[in-house]
DNA sequence: CCAAAACTAGTACAAGTGTACTGCTTCTAA
DNA sequence: TTAGAAGCAGTACACTTGTACTAGTTTTGG
């Protein structure tokens, strides 16, 4: 498929960053990461060169900095992992994570109902296809 | 946290077998995978030393062969392996990795039902706690 | 008894990852 | 106008991971 290699997780962390505050240079990502943990400036640039190099950001030069944006799309790299995460974990099955998560995640009373809800949506949508 | 370092992709592959065929040699663990895909026995060979280093599985020797048995439950394992999962790609938040699996995943109606259930039981039982 | 088979321990090694330093260049404020 | 700040590209390096070979040792079928 996307014939991208996978992120690690310091990429992805770095690519969250990125969907997040859009095109931005080293410094503002930098800046963002920082307050929740101690990551020096030239890492930063390092994962974001990486994640260049792998299809999954691009820069260009505007003046002097280097600003990098997203390529590819949170949902598209979201789905890729999670299915890789799905099948190393759970043999491809994705009811026990579901589960799982439902069960042991402290998930608030609304965000229940919510769920309820859009699988209420899906059965009827299955039902008569 | 728990102190054992993260299970790799192929660590995890490994210790997924033995929980599922129990305590058993390398040449057991090497043909259940060999069902699905291509490896050298070797190769399991040094997945179980690292598994049993990590602090995942022990061994003892029986007669000649060395029996590795699961030493980490699956519940803690995948609880642990999840957090730091949903922690790096949707900042801590369950809730949108549910909707995904539910939603992207191609859940069968009868364990949309059996979902929903779930949910509603632990509505009721949130409800009055 | 002996060659082949079954096992193990040890070692290897390239690619990927996390983390960072250095050194060069260009702004900028005193 | 010049020293320090702000950028960047390049390089480094130890650790992990995936994958496997080799060389010994014990067992076993003929």
């Amino acid at each position: 498929m996307g014939g991208r290699p996978a992120l690690s997780k310091g990429e992805t962390e770095i690519a969250r960053v990125l969907w997040d505050i859009g095109p931005a240079c080293v410094r503002d990502i930098h800046e963002s990461i920082s307050q929740s943990r101690t990551i020096e400036l030239t890492t930063v640039q390092t994962y974001l060169r990486r994640l260049e190099s792998k299809g999954y950001a691009s820069s260009r030069l505007q003046g002097r900095a280097r600003i990098y944006s997203a390529k590819a799309r949170p949902s598209t790299v979201i789905r890729q992992t999670v299915d890789d995460f799905v099948e190393r974990l759970f043999g491809g099955d994705a009811v026990p994570l579901v589960k799982h998560l439902i069960e042991d995640r402290g998930i608030s009373v609304d965000d229940l109902r919510e769920l309820k809800e859009l699988i209420e949506t899906l059965e009827r949508s299955e039902d008569k296809p």
